[in-house]
RNA sequence: GCCCCCGUGGCCCAAUUGGCAGAGGCGGUCGACUUAAAAUCGAUUCAGUGCCGGUUCGAGUCCGGUCGGGGGCACCA
């Protein structure tokens, strides 16, 4: 026992009382399946039927680590719960339970370690943190709990990733299409095949290789992002600017390696566009954007004057592609640049150098070849860090010329490791006149700079990127772009392009295919197998899930961080009696072999809210019926462009690009299959911020205990030494941690449930004060004693008449209280409960009762924040059952008007004095009020005010 | 380098979106209860909103600049 309790009256609220109330109804909320939501449909429905009004709520599921919750974790579950809990007691059903990421690399690298299964290690843990849920007192409807390790789970994540992998994209329709129809496209003759045979001729094998480049889920033996130090291959997004693994930080090196994709470059417009359909953070939206990196521009063909690579062989006609944003500055292009591994480098790059060529172009070789090849390999040995640590601008000449087609210039092709292989064309035209480094690298190597664009007067840059008139732009055909401005100047430039062969207007994108593959063995399995002549084949349905076999080694093949030329070895590439199968797909049992790879973790988070609204149905992924209520489009509720989705999504800003970027694809692609009716997953996203914490470190740097250390004249001292203040993430290490287990122990649930509320707005990052606490749990007891007698534990409230004064102060806090809640301002919210709750104790408390009419209300409206003592009060109160699902107080309009205002009257915008009116006063009668009060007549003396503003039930200014 | 967000009492935070800077909590001080302390209760204290300038009758709120903190992107043609 606590020893704050000692010799306190036996019936006060304390933490050990707390502790007992909530034990006491979690277990009746448990019995009553007081949470449990009803489907239209289903096993989860119910005879009543449902109603109209309905909210889903969703938490960004957890991983369900080993290392326990501190008090930052729970933050966003404890925010979705009051705003659940409030929207259920207003009458609303409410959709709100929690589920677990539970694949992983923590639980496959502890497996690694001891031997351990990770299904064991992760179960226990999922155990554990399911004690914790509990123990916070979350209205989670536990029958939808899912947990993505589950067969009856990812069997439909295999279910998803067949129906991606059986689609392709139909840039006319905009749309996803069964690969079914495209065949028929084929067969029919609508659609060509590439090398223009008939559909009838090809072999089952060239077929099955035309089909594979149009489907959203593919295998592509291309560039990949390997890491050797993990032994897996990574997504662009899972590799920091840097060229590091997020998770590890072990160097990431391209290589080219057979591996799945999924075509999410496909949605990249839709992906971008919805984005202003959906009601999320801003910050999250540009994010996303710049993640996608849409860029508009123009292509643009540069013949080459083909250099013959053979002597006297007369260079076949050839050009070179290029991507540019600015085609307005095309009569600006001195010079060309290809990346270090464009394809047509060798094939440009003659055998000598043409005449009098510059010495700086030709890093000192003899032959283009040899220059060429120097650079290459220079180049393939710099890293990303390399690359970005040292920005001057160096290249190789290839000795080869391209004509501008615009104008018939001879321009220099040069190689450069600033042009990045991985964007656009791999090739650019260079325009120094009206980029930096375009014209860092023109300085460099002497080459010319013509500017197309007219500075300002008053511009002493380089290149220029301003606005302005076109200048230096124009052939001798009478093709002129001169005096345009840049946006007409490149829809000029566009047309002409087109019109003459020569390229068009294009679109570029950063985002990249996803890869989807990992070497991994704590994953979703791929529903996929190959025959006998590598071609893959989608396994039927009812052979789903495909189940994970049991291994020796959990973990693949793990290599020297720096060994790039390694090759990623599958765990389950070793079990082979699993690997190796005979199969009847239709035409008899023949033998296959299982894909090896496991999917990426992203998978099972895809499209995990899909699953909460049917749990339970072993039919299909979800019923539509199901999916239309709780997540289809309500255009009459939120304007005609609704996409539907999750009505409200809360979790941390780190998800930004990654976890919602591929969700949304997930579920773009399953409504173009119509599988789902809404557009979006997540109609309404919200960030919540982070609890840090203060950590200390003495005079050699070690961590000390955080909750040792004493403050004193803003210096902090543990042991009498002086340490020093950082501030930062709570974390074990950090010795700072604080658990919501401790804070129970001490206070109770629902005080610490009120603390993180009422701390500051749930967007904002805010540091942990223990000491704080105490302030929440001071409310509760206050709001305790003002209903129970804490000497005898006798109900100390009647049906006394309440006061007009008592009426507006309550009515008041509702009609606030009600609003804070519908905006997830918990922190004002809690303000005006404990206002209010002052003002009872302070008319009440020493009163022979308290009027049942503002004990009611207060344990109403403190109940989606502190459900246990709200509940325990509600009962003790005379009601039977539970409160979950209302009433909730309603403001009465007639107490939120007072009779009488009081004006504050400025003289020149400062307060010199007040003057009550009737509230109906019109604006001439608060003027004359105003002007005859005394000292407004004084400051007056006699005269006309320049003029008077009069505020309508704020205040009156008058200027003198 | 580019883009975004945030600076209000000693601390965490409010302020009806341009209208009296203070709702709430912590801390401090004083008092009650207690043999005493803790816990609890009551009372009370404290800033002119990072800084400079502008718009306005009126600016924490809008605009420009500047300093400080946090975040995102980064040779993307």
């Amino acid at each position: 026992m606590n020893e704050s309790t000692e010799g306190a009256p036996p019936h006060r609220y304390t933490a050990a009382v707390a502790g007992d109330v909530e034990r006491r109804w979690q277990q009746y909320w448990d019995e009553h399946g007081t949470f449990h939501a009803p489907n239209p449909t289903g096993p989860l429905a119910e005879d009543a039927g449902v109603p109209e009004d309905k909210l889903f709520v969703q938490d960004m599921f957890p991983y369900p680590s080993g290392q326990g919750l501190h008090v930052g974790h729970p933050l966003g579950f404890i925010g979705t719960d009051v705003f659940a809990r409030y929207s259920r007691m207003t009458g609303r059903n409410v959709l709100h339970t929690m589920g677990f990421d539970a694949f992983g690399l923590p639980a496959e690298q502890y497996a690694v370690q001891t031997g351990q299964h990770p299904r064991t290690t992760t179960e226990n843990n999922i155990e554990r943190y399911l004690a914790q849920l509990r123990q916070l007192g979350f209205g989670h409807d536990t029958r939808r709990r899912i947990s993505t390790i589950d067969p009856e789970y990812y069997r439909w994540t295999q279910w998803i990733f067949l129906q991606i992998y059986n689609s392709w994209y139909d840039a006319e329709q905009g749309k996803a299409r069964p690969i079914a129809e495209l065949e028929e496209q084929y067969e029919r003759g609508e659609r060509a095949t590439p090398d223009g045979r008939d559909w009838s001729e090809l072999t089952r094998i060239e077929r099955s290789a035309i089909l594979d480049t149009h489907r959203l889920a593919y295998v592509d033996e291309s560039p990949v992002n390997w890491c050797p130090g993990l032994g897996t291959v990574l997504s662009n997004e899972e590799v920091t600017s840097e060229g590091r693994s997020e998770r590890g930080n072990f160097p990431v090196f391209q290589r080219n390696l057979k591996q799945w994709m999924m075509r999410i470059t496909a949605y990249a417009d839709r992906l971008i566009d919805d984005l202003d359909r959906l009601d999320w953070p801003e910050k999250v939206k540009a994010m996303q954007r710049n993640w996608i990196g849409r860029s508009r521009g123009a292509t643009v063909h540069f013949p080459v004057h083909a250099a013959a690579t053979e002597a006297g062989d007369e260079a076949a006609a050839s050009s070179i592609e290029v991507f540019t944003t600015r085609p307005d500055t095309l009569f600006g292009a001195t010079y060309m640049v290809l990346a270090p591994e464009h394809p047509m480098v060798d094939e440009l790059t003659p055998e000598q150098w043409p005449e009098g060529v510059d010495e700086r172009w030709t890093g000192g070789a003899s032959s283009p070849a040899e220059a060429v090849a120097a650079y290459r390999h220079a180049a393939s040995l710099k890293t990303e860090m390399d690359r970005q640590e040292n920005r001057d601008k160096t290249g190789v000449f290839t000795g080869c010329y391209a004509v501008n087609p615009v104008n018939g210039a001879r321009i220099p092709v040069f190689v450069a490791d600033y042009v990045l292989m991985g964007y656009g064309t791999g090739a650019i035209m260079a325009v120094p006149g009206q980029d930096q480094r375009d014209w860092d690298f023109a300085e460099a190597y002497g080459l010319e700079i013509i500017r197309t664009v007219q500075p300002d007067d008053d511009f002493d840059g380089e290149a220029y990127l301003g606005d302005g008139v076109v200048v230096n732009s124009a052939n001798d055909e009478g093709f002129s772009l001169n005096g345009l401005d840049i946006t007409e100047a490149k829809d000029a430039v566009v047309t002409w392009l087109s019109e003459h062969g020569y390229g068009g207007a294009d679109v570029q994108y950063k985002l990249r295919d996803w890869l989807f593959s990992r070497q991994r063995y704590w994953g979703e399995p791929f529903p996929i197998v190959y025959d006998v002549e590598g071609i893959a084949h989608a396994l039927p349905e009812h052979m789903l899930p495909v189940e994970l076999p049991e291994v020796e080694e959990y973990s693949p093949a793990t290599y020297d961080p720096e060994a790039a030329e390694t090759k990623p070895v599958p765990p389950l590439e070793k079990a082979t009696d699993w690997v190796e199968v005979e199969l009847d797909l239709g035409d008899g049992k023949r033998p296959y072999r299982r894909e090896t790879n496991t999917m990426p973790n992203w998978a099972g988070s895809c499209w995990y809210q899909l699953r909460y609204i049917d749990p339970t149905n072993s039919e299909r992924m979800c019923d539509p019926e199901n999916e239309r209520y709780w997540m289809g489009p309500r255009p009459e509720e939120h304007g005609p462009d609704d996409p539907g989705g999750v009505d409200l999504y809360v979790g941390g800003v780190e998800h930004a690009v990654l976890h919602l970027l591929y969700s949304r694809f997930w579920h773009k692609v399953l409504y173009d299959l119509g599988y789902v009716s809404s557009e979006e997953p997540y109609r309404k996203l919200f960030n919540q911020g982070y609890i840090q914490a203060y950590a200390y470190t003495d005079s050699r740097g070690v961590y000390v205990p955080a909750e040792e250390v004493v403050e004193e004249n803003g210096r902090f001292f543990y042991n009498g030494e002086e340490v020093t203040q950082e501030y930062g993430k709570m974390g074990k290490s950090l010795k700072n941690v604080v658990t919501p287990d401790q804070m129970a122990e001490e206070y109770g649930v629902d005080t610490f449930r009120f603390y993180e509320m009422s701390m500051g707005p749930l967007e904002d990052s805010r540091p942990w004060a223990t000491k704080d606490v105490v302030g929440a749990h001071r409310f509760l007891q206050r709001l305790w004693r003002l209903i129970v007698d804490e000497n005898t534990g006798r109900l100390r409230v009647a049906d006394v008449e309440t006061s007009t004064e008592d009426r507006k102060q309550l009515h008041r806090a509702i009609a606030g209280v009600r609003e804070d809640f519908a905006g997830l301002r918990f922190n004002t919210a809690g303000a005006k409960l404990i206002e209010l709750n002052n003002y009872v104790t302070k008319t009440y408390s020493a009163a022979e009762a308290t009027p049942r009419e503002l004990a009611e209300a207060l344990v109403l409206m403190i109940a989606p924040m502190c459900p246990h003592v709200a509940e325990e009060l509600w009962h003790r109160l005379g009601h039977e059952g539970s409160l979950a699902h209302g009433p909730f107080p309603e403001a009465d309009e007639r107490y939120l008007v007072d009779e009488t205002v009081e004006y504050p009257i400025q003289v020149n915008g400062k307060v010199r004095s007040r003057v009550t009116v009737p509230a109906d006063a019109d604006q001439d009668a608060v003027q004359a009020a105003a002007l005859a009060e005394e000292k407004v007549a004084a400051a007056l003396d006699g005269g006309e005010p320049r003029k008077v503003i009069v505020v309508p039930g704020r205040l009156v200014n008058v200027v003198v």
